[in-house]
DNA sequence: CTAAATGCAAACTATTTGCAACGAT
DNA sequence: ATCGTTGCAAATAGTTTGCATTTAG
């Protein structure tokens, strides 16, 4: 591992915070602030294939990054925050439903949270 | 709904494709040459905020449009495809875990599909 | 020395926006 | 007449690529 990648991995796996590649970008520079955003995106890319990191994509925003530890997540549909989440795990049923082998499955749930649901607008 | 509303509306209702913006365009064409692609991503956006139809999101390939009737999703990690697969409904399993109401899931099983499997490359 | 990683700018893809012209009340 | 929709071009956001330079083994 390079030190960009080190630190990228470093960055991603110990913040809660889902980050998008501006905000990992941002971090980062903060120590190197050489570094430019394409060595972002290569080094999130190369650690994505490499299986390290996770990817989330939703609807609307950008892609953001995660730990690969198994959890499922809940998403504001409001200001699309993101938070973890680890419901029963349902490998097991949805390979019996399906008859067949997957590689993995993703489950997101949408919802108001609280604090948008406290800051008015009501809906 | 305008002419172009509508006839959106029936490609993405009417097809098993999960269709991205482009192909909805390049369909459209066929019936409306004149029809340019902001249009349909006007038009997709209007039906979407509408909750006409539904966006689904995949992790390194453009949005797609769906029928909202409640279903899951098969992804294949090589090429793409995506199929429906109605799985048992967590919602109420879902709900009880989290104590709290929320608006709705989306769960989608990521897998090799029999095409790509059969197309060597094995792995 | 060599191969891989980085900085940088340019390219590219997906998507949105501003605006003038058009079309349906 | 008015207001929303369309065509069109330009703008923007997110991301990738090519290449010369730097860095690490």
């Amino acid at each position: 591992m390079t030190k960009y990648e080190e630190e990228i991995y470093h960055i991603i796996t110990t913040s809660t915070g889902h980050l998008t590649v501006e905000q990992i970008y941002a971090a980062l520079k903060k120590k190197y602030p050489k570094v430019v955003l394409a060595t972002v995106y290569n080094n999130v890319n190369k650690l994505w294939k490499a299986g390290l990191i996770r990817k989330i994509s939703v609807e609307n925003m950008p892609d953001r990054y995660d730990r690969v530890i198994k959890h499922d997540h809940l998403v504001c549909q409001r200001c699309g925050k993101l938070e973890d989440i680890s419901f029963h795990d349902l490998t097991a049923s949805l390979r019996e439903q399906m008859g067949e082998e997957f590689l993995f499955y993703d489950l997101k749930i949408f919802y108001i949270c609280q604090d948008c649901r406290n800051s008015g607008l009501a809906g």
